[in-house]
DNA sequence: AAGAATTGTGATTCACAATTCACATTTTAC
DNA sequence: GTAAAATGTGAATTGTGAATCACAATTCTT
């Protein structure tokens, strides 16, 4: 019994998709063709029909989850123009999106990023500093507008943005989902926001 | 040629260094019983005489990198008394901890602790939150003195401690090692103290 | 110094996963 | 409709790395 004939741009796709859910559910390590394949519904063979290496594939996940942070601040943009609302906001979406997918942390930090294919760090490091920049594009106009201090340094702000998501998805990861995210969002934003804002605010709770 | 005979206690120490240096190396993937064996002196299957399989090698690497954590917190409190100096003092040396060793990040973050013996990932959320309370601890003395503000919960401040030293150590391993630490310790720390601290202090620089 | 326990060695087995290839089937182009 | 291109299949190849085992050399005990 043979698979449908679908064109190669979908099964790209398809495939993309299926790595990065396999990686949700078994980490990078847990990536094999042969996976992939199952989830797709075709033979591993045919696999490289549609990516030439199995390298290829990681460098496709990595293109998706660039892809993904990107809409995410696009999404964040569109929804309001207050600059500390938007880091709010994105930082709810990129914490509830790092629940629904591990795969995410597990790439960044995977070895296949570091001691894999060479220029694979290279696109890691382009992913995160262009996220970094566009969270400094929104502290930048916070900062035009009165609402940011100026004696942080626009980096410097923007890494401790990440400051409050990534111990937040490691320990959720760890403690084995225990972590209580809604709570650490509560709690955690104020004090950043008390550690960049010109000045407490009454209105952004 | 054979290699000089060794009382266990003393191989499994130098296997589980040569463990943490081969995966500071190659990662964790690139952590073979072979390479462990080379790096000794052995051949691959002396090393069963001290180590029942590679997971318990792993294992043993969890615990040198606990033992390190938490040698550190009993340096820094050893050398001064005062909470937020604690803290500081902590930061960098946790970061410099960092710049030598990326096994730490990469064990707590590989595949082999997520997807591999179970229970290994409770091993590392011991470890994590071991650490956590002792910076909790701190925190909580800062309280007591006075230096630290009320308002945040310990957790959270401790949480967020750990969002200083996380980003900077991906930065600094995606970068290639470009990232600049020294910076990031001097301006990400007094914004972290004025989201803690009581109120702005002028000596703490 | 003899026997037991410990530690080291080399060959080998086993499982697993990526990749290739010759061939089959379907789709597309003309 | 027919040839060519695209896609899918199963078998075979290859490489890798963990683990086992029988045997050798060393150290310890007494």
């Amino acid at each position: 019994m043979s698979a449908p004939k679908i064109q190669t741009r979908q099964r790209q796709e398809q495939i993309t998709q299926a790595a990065l859910d396999l990686i949700n559910d078994s980490g990078v390590t847990g990536l094999s063709i042969a996976g992939i394949a199952r989830r797709v519904g075709i033979v591993p063979s045919a696999l490289y029909r549609h990516f030439s290496s199995k390298d290829a594939v990681l460098d496709a996940v990595l293109d998706l989850i660039g892809q993904r942070l990107q809409d995410n601040v696009a999404h964040v943009r569109q929804k309001t123009p207050v600059p500390l609302q938007q880091l709010k906001l994105l930082f709810t979406r990129h914490t509830a999106m790092l629940s629904e997918n591990r795969a995410i942390p597990h790439m960044v930090f995977s070895d296949a990023v570091y001691y894999g294919q060479p220029g694979r760090r290279a696109r890691v490091a382009q992913i995160i500093f262009t996220y970094l920049k566009e969270i400094e594009t929104i502290i930048a106009s916070g900062r035009q507008d009165g609402s940011i201090r100026m004696d942080v340094a626009t980096a410097t702000a923007a890494v401790m943005f990440l400051g409050l998501i990534m111990p937040a998805a490691i320990l959720w990861n760890v403690s084995g989902e225990n972590f209580d995210m809604a709570t650490h969002i509560k709690t955690a934003w104020p004090a950043y926001e008390r550690s960049i804002a010109a000045q407490t605010p009454k209105e952004a709770l």
